[in-house]
DNA sequence: GTTCATATACCCTGTTCAGGGTATTTGAGC
DNA sequence: GCTCAAATACCCTGAACAGGGTATATGAAC
């Protein structure tokens, strides 16, 4: 079963190169083509759903309409079809709002015609093919994430009762409100929360709430 | 210039096989095969420094050290060779800690040689290759995240001046300090800070704090 | 040229907090 | 049975905050 494919790019002549170059490839079948966001959306209103494409080959790059906004909008009425974005430009913000957008591929309009044939394969398969350029950065955020994450894993040595103090000041209680709601005294919250204190290194509750956040000391 | 790669892989048969299959391309050349992380320290320990491979070509599942821990331990001491991990699973555990312990590409076992070989080549030239499937995976994830991200973009409409206020406030400052670090007087904070409490609906500097990090209001 | 949002400035009042103490009870570990 | 950490409870004081006002200057929008 062929790969039914649609083109969404403003430069009329990549569009007809890749449209040609495609043809030689028995399993991909252009459905149809369009060099706006808006046209896109158009075709694909005024098409039978049996019709549809399996994937969209999406420039970022366009007047009006650009294709992350188009990827959003195709992906709201339309989830079953598969973005596969393209761009000249190695862009980090667009590869991450691409991906957000709902695009599942990444290729370089540099990369030869093979390639894009067997990332759309790959992505009939239920695959996610990036470009080795774009994963590099898509790794290096995530490894980012995660060194952010453990670098703020520090022990601030809470008992248990220290932390129901700290969740409750989290969530904004009063010592009066914290002490009905852990069934002691307002005397006693109040030395918890010097204890607290203490331990976090701070002086005010705005800044427990920070480190507590930000240290991933409560859910 | 041909590509240096080393082989860690605990079956034999598998590690021949791959030897002899990339025997076929000329520019990848095996400096050394080992089948485990144990040994495949040790070798990199005894080999001279111009000798060492550009890419190590990692198997996940192995006894003793596995192929995450050999990573962390590789990356430690040799941060310019690259990890190239090859899998049976797609096990999406493992491939977010294979990212963190400093892996670049991800193969699967049944990718044929050509796509190793694709892989190794991209991998030299700077990219991180990464199977469509493995890819799927990565991006679901971020998704997910960045998901979570725009669930708490709500916008609260504040204005600049209330964004630099809003800074300050998390930064735990009095609005003594405030005043004098934005050149404005006390009172002229207190009004702002009111405002904010109400376009946050919040009544206290512990809920603002909350609120900011947790809808992303700041840096 | 009036309207409207924004930024600015000031007043008053009552509440809450932060930081400095001290002291008792309780349960686990030695 | 002793020790020690943790949890509990209370006192005092001054600083900071929250919420309720009012008011003016400014620049953009209509």
């Amino acid at each position: 079963m062929s790969i039914r494919i649609a083109i969404v790019e403003d430069g009329h002549q990549i569009r007809k190169n890749l449209i040609t170059r495609f043809s030689f490839f028995d399993d991909i079948e252009v459905v149809f083509d369009a060099p706006n966001g808006i046209e896109c959306l158009e075709s694909l209103k005024h098409i039978r759903k049996e019709e549809l494409p399996d994937i969209l080959l999406m420039d970022i790059e366009m007047p009006g309409l650009n294709g992350i906004e188009t990827t959003a909008k195709v992906k709201k009425d339309y989830p079953g079809i598969d973005i596969m974005m393209q761009t000249v430009f190695e862009d980090r913000d667009n590869l991450f709002r691409s991906i957000q957008a709902g695009a599942s591929g990444y290729l370089l309009k540099d990369d030869p015609i093979e390639k894009y044939v067997d990332a759309l394969r790959d992505m009939k398969d239920g695959g996610a093919p990036v470009s080795p350029a774009m994963a590099q950065k898509l790794l290096d955020h995530m490894r980012h994430q995660a060194g952010e994450h453990k670098s703020g894993e520090e022990d601030f040595d809470l008992t248990s009762r220290e932390l129901d103090i700290l969740q409750c000041v989290v969530d904004d209680l009063t010592e009066a409100q914290i002490a009905d709601q852990l069934y002691i005294s307002p005397h006693t919250v109040r030395t918890h929360i010097k204890n607290v204190y203490k331990k976090l290194h701070v002086h005010s509750r705005a800044s427990v709430v920070r480190v507590a956040l930000t240290k991933g000391l409560i859910s």
